[in-house]
DNA sequence: CTGAAAGCGCTTACAG
DNA sequence: CTGAAAGCGCTTACAG
């Protein structure tokens, strides 16, 4: 089962082997029936380009790392990175180029950094996650270009790719949409605050309560997983019993939240209203059904790779992008 | 920004390049004071192996397929294959092997076989799932080992590695438990047919019942996501309105079915009980709770990175596993 | 124990 | 338009 190589098939054509790649690379001006031989014997041989010789030659790896926090593999909050990463492995996949996972774990910081260093990828797409904000700067000097889903904090270098979604806008939303609902005393389960976008998100709410000459109501921290939602949310009825508003800065928070509501006997929305943020799948499976501010997660994956690639290739590109974020109404309000 | 060669190693460090790739490949036999000195200098110029060279020299390419169906990503039933991934994930990473994904659309059916021939995989994963049955016989003929997470239908060659759960088991311990809580009137929600894991589920349930002298219940199709399980319970409701057990073969049918037998005024457990299949996380946010079948996902995932590993690095291994289900006890049954 | 040399498969600048 | 040759960076069989 010994792979052709393309001499096997210049062989095979009767031609030299530098004529063989002219054809497999798709140049023209290249004699018709011996283009035409190469290209018959290359199919019946089977004959695919080895791609370490062709990446060695000083082409493209034709791959893109993309790291994620591994414990979010299949766990509750799950749905917020496949979102993404569907989006990104769409775009590269357009690009003809693979998505190869490094889920960074703690035992070795230093195993991504030096894959990226390996030659192995063209480039790398990190999804901004609370556990691996500890890489950010070890990330910071790669030797290939990164794409940030999500606005690091620390310092990053100059001239980043930053895809994120309008966090402080979202956070606008949630406060104007509890207060037009009628809510007065309004607390918030903010994300964990090492991460920028749960800071804007805090930010947004805060300033908007303000525009209307509201006092933040109690504000505690969760750290965007369900578990962490129920925690905080406890902790809220114990500051503050008067509630008749939450906004929680993920939707599995907001889910948790509302389980511990209705535990202590608070209907929701009668009692006290409730908005998420994400959209994901338990903000349409929660009972009620989350109103929450929606981002749009598969397409910053897809800007994240689009802008990726161009910048990979030398093309122009527009490398801070803020996406829209939007209210979706349901029934938790 | 250019990358320190090995060449550049030995120069710094006064050796021969043999002699710098001796000691960086960790062989003993060497000078100490050379020893030393070339890892010194490889340190202080951050010298990383170039990794399309070692792989055509004749090394591993490091990195093996994770076949997955691309619209899964992100889904509702993403978490399915989220939780064989990072079962696989971390037995590849725990390997020093790299998950490559390989996304599989409908669009370019050769992609996938191509990329397997290109020699830039030592193997490769497939999650077997309903879109991805179309490419299974594609597959069959890699020049690389393949490790199958459930049974593929097709003819996949010979000493196959097989990874899957005891899917007529489940189906057995499903209609099992339902015969024990009194149920008498059961019907099924099969998964799509062209996959084995949903022949064999049914075959299980079909089995007990008649062990029990019971005739089976209306059975009716789905694909395993939860609105094509919201139809089947409702195409079950029409012809057997009398129904007092349902067996669905996921647990995202079983979330839907649910749905639909509370909308119609049954309550679930007390009218209708519900047994779904996989255990993953909507079992526990649906309401009320799943009673449900456990596959054990991730030690799936796990099996067939260590399993494909062994294989690629010609160690003994067991080639076919199936691993244990189990009925997991929560509140709809 | 150490080094010079070959060769993995490809692409492209160069010569004709 | 075509072919012979060089070279990407590595590892290892071979000679000393």
């Amino acid at each position: 089962m010994v792979r052709p190589t393309i001499v096997d098939v210049a062989q095979a054509a009767g031609v030299s082997r530098a004529t063989a790649a002219r054809v497999l690379a798709g140049a023209t001006n290249v004699d018709t029936a011996m283009a035409a031989a190469v290209e018959r014997e290359a199919r019946r041989l089977g004959y695919e380009t080895n791609f370490a010789a062709r990446v060695l030659r000083g082409g493209r790896a034709g791959a893109i790392g993309l790291v994620i926090a591994f414990d979010e593999l299949g766990s509750l909050s799950g749905t917020f990175f496949t979102a993404v990463l569907k989006g990104a492995a769409k775009g590269l996949s357009a690009g003809e180029v693979q998505p190869v996972l490094l889920p960074a774990d703690h035992e070795d910081l230093d195993r991504i950094p030096r894959f990226l260093r390996s030659g192995a990828l063209d480039g790398a797409i990190v999804i901004l996650q609370h556990e691996i904000t500890h890489l950010v700067e070890r990330l910071a000097d790669s030797p290939v270009p990164i794409a940030w889903v999500g606005r690091p904090h620390a310092d990053i270098g100059p001239d980043p790719i930053v895809i994120d979604s309008d966090n402080y806008g979202g956070g606008v939303l949630a406060a104007r949409a509890l207060i037009e609902a009628g809510r007065r005393s309004i607390g918030i389960i903010t994300g964990p605050l090492d991460l920028e976008q749960a800071r804007e998100r805090t930010r947004g709410w805060t300033d908007e309560l303000a525009r209307h000459g509201l006092t933040p109501g109690p504000i505690v921290h969760g750290d965007f997983t369900l578990d962490s939602g129920t925690a905080a949310m406890a902790r809220l009825l114990q500051r503050a019993p008067d509630l008749d508003g939450i906004f929680a800065s993920s939707d599995l928070m907001a889910a948790g939240a509302i389980r511990v509501l209705q535990a202590a006997g608070r209907r929701v929305p009668t009692d006290v209203s409730v908005v998420g943020f994400d959209d994901v799948l338990i903000a349409s499976t929660s009972d009620p059904p989350l109103t929450t501010v929606r981002q749009p997660l598969e397409e910053m994956g897809r800007a994240a790779a689009d802008t990726l690639l161009a910048t990979i290739r030398g093309l122009p590109t527009e490398k801070v992008q803020v996406l829209p974020t939007s209210i979706v109404r349901r029934e938790s309000l």
